[in-house]
DNA sequence: CGGTTTTAGTTGAAACGTCAAGTTAGCGGT
DNA sequence: ACCGCTAACTTGACGTTTCAACTAAAACCG
């Protein structure tokens, strides 16, 4: 085996502090809706991606791409959700193997109620610091970073 | 309640894709971790962390700082790695609260092994795919979230 | 000193995620 | 129409993380 290629110095510290923000980012979301709407970030972001689509409905393959699970795990998360009244499971008339997840009001409800506290949670820790330039320069980066994490958009809606 | 700041488009573009990151690259560092060296990432960090010091030798509190954990899955995590044989606990001489890990010799072999696989992978997820100017970006842009995520520098060494 | 508070860590139970196995429905070829 | 194969889940067991309660040592303080 050969020697590894090390990273640089600049490329080092690049690296633990994008480590830093992967590593404390989530917790810090997770810490506000937990608090302030009872939901993981997870439980969040579901509803979210299902508040987002025609007739609040969407199946479950299709979710478990955006939210970059596995079916098992969201089969779980769905579960939860349903017995809290938040959204309902019926069978595709399409498809007999696929489940169709749909937001009850209360779950609509409760995405119009989370989102603001969330939204202002990441504006606060994310583009208050931020100035537009640095913005782009962001995406762009992740940009290129998802072209080897994430080829095929599976995350980024367009399937 | 006032109406909430929205994102702007450029924002929200940038922020789903900074998410995509935060949830792509945590799995695939983890996946490369299992199957080569067979640790976790955090069981990798963990042991990296002891490792960089003198004697190979942390304070489980210090170390808890570092990786962003909590004393109690700290505890688990070092109590698995022990009856591994990768580390020992024992009691500091100055603090009889204390607690200092120690890497052994296989410990030591073990991040020896373990490095160049993860460096590799870390190149070819994230510095492959940026100039070296969008390197220094980058690092610039974390240090600004860090800021708010992290204004103790708990994470980047000196606490 | 002696009492209170804070710090460091451990432990066990509950919650959550992952993994492997199983079920049912569509699909492709003959 | 039938057979095998794949896709879309579901389920239960297992491992890990979190949470709350606990112990013990140090620090503070009058």
């Amino acid at each position: 085996m050969t020697e590894p290629r090390w990273l640089t110095d600049d490329e080092r510290e690049a690296w633990l502090r994008l480590m830093a923000v992967t590593m404390l980012l989530p917790n810090r979301l997770e810490q506000q809706l937990k608090r302030d709407a009872g939901l993981s970030h997870f439980e969040y972001y579901v509803l979210a991606m299902i508040s987002e689509c025609a007739d609040r409905s969407l199946a479950l393959t299709e979710l478990a791409s955006r939210t970059n699970s596995s079916l098992s795990r969201l089969s779980h998360v769905i579960a939860r959700l349903e017995a809290q009244g938040l959204l309902t499971r019926a069978a595709s008339p399409r498809d007999g193997r696929a489940s169709i997840a749909t937001l009850t009001d209360a779950g609509w409800a409760k995405v119009l109620a989370s989102a603001p506290g969330h939204v202002e949670e990441v504006r606060s820790v994310v583009f208050d610091a931020l100035s537009a330039r640095q913005v782009s320069q962001l995406s762009d980066i992740c940009g290129r970073m998802l072209a080897t994490l994430d080829p095929h958009h599976r995350l980024l809606g367009l399937g």
